[in-house]
DNA sequence: GGTATCTTTGACAGCACTGTCAAAGATGGA
DNA sequence: TCCATCTTTGACAGTGCTGTCAAAGATACC
């Protein structure tokens, strides 16, 4: 072992992933990521590949945290705080999920978004104790509201429908 | 007026908008759009002077008739029809509007698919007859399910996930 | 038929990104 | 200290897209 890495790795996934959730995945270009992170292009090629690989592994790195912090939230306040965690999640910069899913081009990146987007509805399933099918409309509301984001629309707006969608939730289980 | 046109307008728009679902907005190239419609890119250039005009002009053109056909599946099968014809309409090549609205760069796109949601949004209303809130919702849970379409779910997953959502608002306008 | 007007076509320069590589630099171990 | 090994750096060729333009082609009108 012998000339050894000049930069920190895990600081570097976090630029990483910042400048994709914020310019799209085929919109972040490897000297966008070599700006934002500050390592020369060539490095970042030598180390890792380039910009799919990189994106896997900064992608995969980040994920158990956000389910750790989601089940949290739903822990804490239920339906309203989970939705309310993922709003504030996403938007300052944009959700890096949603973006990568849509954009995607090969097919390794859409596989693991696919899988991740499973884990957040196993953590939905076991926090909130619904049914899976319920389980699942909520996480495709939380992809819906990425996408209203982009548009545009505030984190107050986006929190109004997670509230209409909660009260929708509750509501049916209630007269359950 | 000479030296005419010699493309049919309206056969370009129709491919033109089948390349954007298909390949995204940023992921277009002008010289896609080229091959995908048979006009010269230098037609394109002179005739609409690039692609987000290109883009607009299409999408305006058949937004209207999306409406329509949307406010008729509602009037016919209701939340039920609705959802399902916009599923078969995202299914095989994806939702224009989400690609876009995630995918866009320039102002102007974003701006335009925002109308196009409001749009629906009122069409939803009017067809419904729920609170503005729920139609929000619905018109959210369709964005969601374009995205989970380009992760790969297929047409009988995602009208699961559209059932679903139906039952959890039917069934609250039911105990009110 | 002639002319003015518009369209089509192919070509051009400019720009950005990719992926690779050789040379140089840095580090740990013998 | 010297060497083997890994990393960094800048440069390179290749590729694809953009936007423009001049020449050529087509058409309507006089």
């Amino acid at each position: 072992m012998a000339g050894v890495r000049q930069f920190d790795e895990d600081a570097v996934f976090a630029r990483t992933l910042l400048t994709f959730a914020e310019r799209g995945y085929r919109g972040t270009s490897m000297p966008d990521l070599a700006a934002a992170t500050g390592v020369q292009r060539g490095s970042l090629y030598h180390a890792y590949g380039g910009k799919e690989q990189l994106f896997l592994r900064a992608f995969e790195r980040h994920t158990q945290s956000f389910l750790d912090s989601a089940a949290g939230a739903l822990e804490t306040g239920g339906l309203t705080g989970f939705f309310e965690f993922c709003v504030d999640t996403i938007c300052p910069r944009g959700c890096l999920s949603t973006r990568s899913a849509v954009d995607a081009d090969g097919a390794e990146v859409g596989e693991t978004v696919r899988r991740f987007l499973v884990a957040l509805e196993d953590v939905v399933l076991a926090g909130l104790g619904t049914s899976r099918e319920v389980a699942r409309v909520v996480v495709t509301t939380t992809r819906g509201l990425a996408v209203l984001q982009r548009l545009g629309h505030s984190p107050g707006e986006l929190k109004a429908i997670a509230a209409t969608q909660t009260a929708l939730i509750e509501g049916a289980r209630l007269s359950d």
